[in-house]
DNA sequence: TTTAGCACTCTCCTTACGAGAGTGCTAATT
DNA sequence: AATTAGCACTCTCGTAAGGAGAGTGCTAAA
């Protein structure tokens, strides 16, 4: 069925990347000329109704040069994209700039961030990582205020939560560290069902500090994706596949509702495994808000353990294999780094 | 010299609200017929004149109605903007919304970038409380994997900062914890500089893991602000005042570049004391980027401890009455959720 | 199968023109 | 002195018409 000739797939490649280079509609005669092809400008228009027939390209209007539609680009990224690695040079400067300081993840999902925006020209989105089974590693607790204390709970992954509770009554901060230590001996790597099937202890202080874990472990667990990171914003303020829609329907709704982000990674890149890097074009029937965008996406991290998710959103008019190298490769760079850095 | 006759301050008023309503040039006989003036258009017309003169509004051509001047929006936010108060039921909305879980800041400031994005229909902006003095609250160390240790350090105002260090040999839980309570004893609401002036201990652990904590309070002091909230980007992307200008140039570049976002900052509203609005019209000849937009800002948290800020970026045509009022109300918000849990 | 040649189509730019909105000015009125 | 009715004037905006140019589709020849 698609079985195109090999002049049709250059033909066709050919005019994605004119089109994504120019906006405008691809004229036969552009592609002789510009790309030195060897046939005539007939010929291509031969070749060009073909791939029309197939619903790879369409004409805005008759008489006017092609463009390819949404299946031309689902045909291109998934059998003729060539990736395009960086520069060795650019990847290095940004492997530099991620181990060059050794803070941990809250500069370099930032970093991971801007670095995507800036390769790929478009909307970045980067989200911390998240681990698969929620289990205790470590709690303090740290007297404030009166009855007021600090609970810091840190996972086993490396999530750290805190919450200010009120007590029922003013504990020293030396009857606090004990308990939290009991908690430290006794639930360190537990899993939040194994914590829920002990015994109770009777201990008031004991029973309120268990049901701020218990809660917080829950509110972990319900979480899909980690702290989220966007940049890149103002690359794509100017471009019409994002401004003209009117305000209900822009693909930027898509990253400020959390509820509508998380059912779009849900649905896609949290089935993948990590590395593998998939390509949404066009929001595939499914998301009304990218019907003029593509979404790259992967995730990094630690297979079965820990994982976060990056990607960018652009027009579908798009470098595509520049910007799926970029994704690639700040996915293999953050694996890494939290591979390294594991929190067990 | 802006001596303006009260009719002259309502002919403005009403431009400047009209303007903002429907974003056209504002026509003589508009005002009366719509807002029920019981003058003549002609006289409108004469009060125009003399207000052209003084710089307040502008015809954007011979023959046009009239627009505002940044100097004319500059005088209505000065002198004419009533404070249109929030619905008392909205008011109770939001702050129900803040009290009803009391899960703390991480809740709290994205729930009022949310808000105030709501309420004024444009981009908002908070930052995350951070102190004014740094100073040490509280410490813990927790082993992981071999050698490498997650070190929690918590500062006084209840900035939390975490990192991993790479220890030069393999220490125990027990003498981790053992190193973590003698700094909690001994550093307990010391400052920066008082920390510095003590006496270097010679052990090998100590020392480590007080260069860590140096460098983190050295990181902390340097911030300018805490962590940024933004919410409501997708309100403003069809404005022509954020999309049509360059990229180079957009507003929404400020939000993004942090050196751009703190010189803002610092040069504004973090000279002010708590609980002031600072209106910002046009860039004020400084920030180009800001050219047709308003910038609305106030510090909130607790005088010469605590404080971050919040508020809102839009278009120069914006309902200022209103957009200071949830400027300011959100702000008192969490200046009583910041002052309730703070952590001393 | 490829290509030269050419008529045809559609966009885009320019010009022209009229309707309509809104003003500025003058002279009359209060 | 302040206000207003009246009216000519100016500028924008929408529509229509025409022409240039880009690019195609098709046919017939190579």
């Amino acid at each position: 069925m698609t079985d195109l000739t090999s002049r049709q797939k250059i033909i066709l490649s050919l005019i994605v990347h004119e089109h994504t280079r120019t906006a405008q509609p691809v004229a036969s005669k552009t592609l002789i000329e510009d790309y030195g092809l060897h046939i005539s400008s007939a010929t291509v228009r031969n070749e060009m109704n073909t791939l029309a027939e197939l619903g790879f390209i369409r004409q805005p209007h008759t008489s006017a040069g092609r463009v390819p539609t949404e299946e031309g680009y689902r045909f291109f990224v998934s059998k003729l994209v060539q990736q395009t690695a960086l520069p060795s040079a650019t990847r290095n400067t940004i492997t530099h700039q991620f181990y060059q300081s050794r803070r941990g993840l809250d500069h370099w999902l930032p970093l991971a961030a801007s670095v995507l925006a800036n390769q790929s020209q478009a909307v970045s989105l980067v989200t911390a990582p998240h681990s698969e089974k929620i289990a205790f590693k470590h709690i303090e607790l740290i007297s404030t205020r009166g009855s007021q204390v600090l609970m810091v709970l840190v996972l086993v992954g490396g999530e750290i939560r805190q919450q200010l509770l009120a007590l029922d009554e003013v504990y020293s901060q030396e009857s606090l560290s004990q308990t939290a230590n009991q908690f430290n001996l006794n639930f360190e790597n537990k899993s939040l069902r194994q914590i829920e099937a002990l015994e109770p202890s009777t201990e008031p202080l004991v029973l309120q500090i268990l049901a701020a874990i218990l809660d917080q472990m829950h509110l972990t667990e319900e979480l899909v994706t980690g702290e989220l990171f966007l940049d890149g914003l103002s690359n794509v303020l100017s471009t019409p596949e994002f401004a003209a829609s009117n305000q209900e329907r822009s693909p930027l709704r898509l990253l400020e509702e959390r509820p509508m982000l998380n059912d779009l990674l849900s649905r896609t890149v949290l089935t993948e495994d990590i590395g593998g890097v998939q390509v949404l074009i066009g929001g595939e029937g499914t998301w009304q808000e990218l019907r003029d965008c593509s979404v790259i996406l992967t995730r990094y991290g630690i297979q079965d353990q820990l994982s976060g998710m990056l990607g960018i959103l652009g027009p579908m008019r798009m470098p595509y294999g520049q910007a799926i190298s970029a994704v690639r490769f700040v996915g293999d760079l953050l694996s890494d780094l939290v591979t390294d850095t594991l929190i067990e």
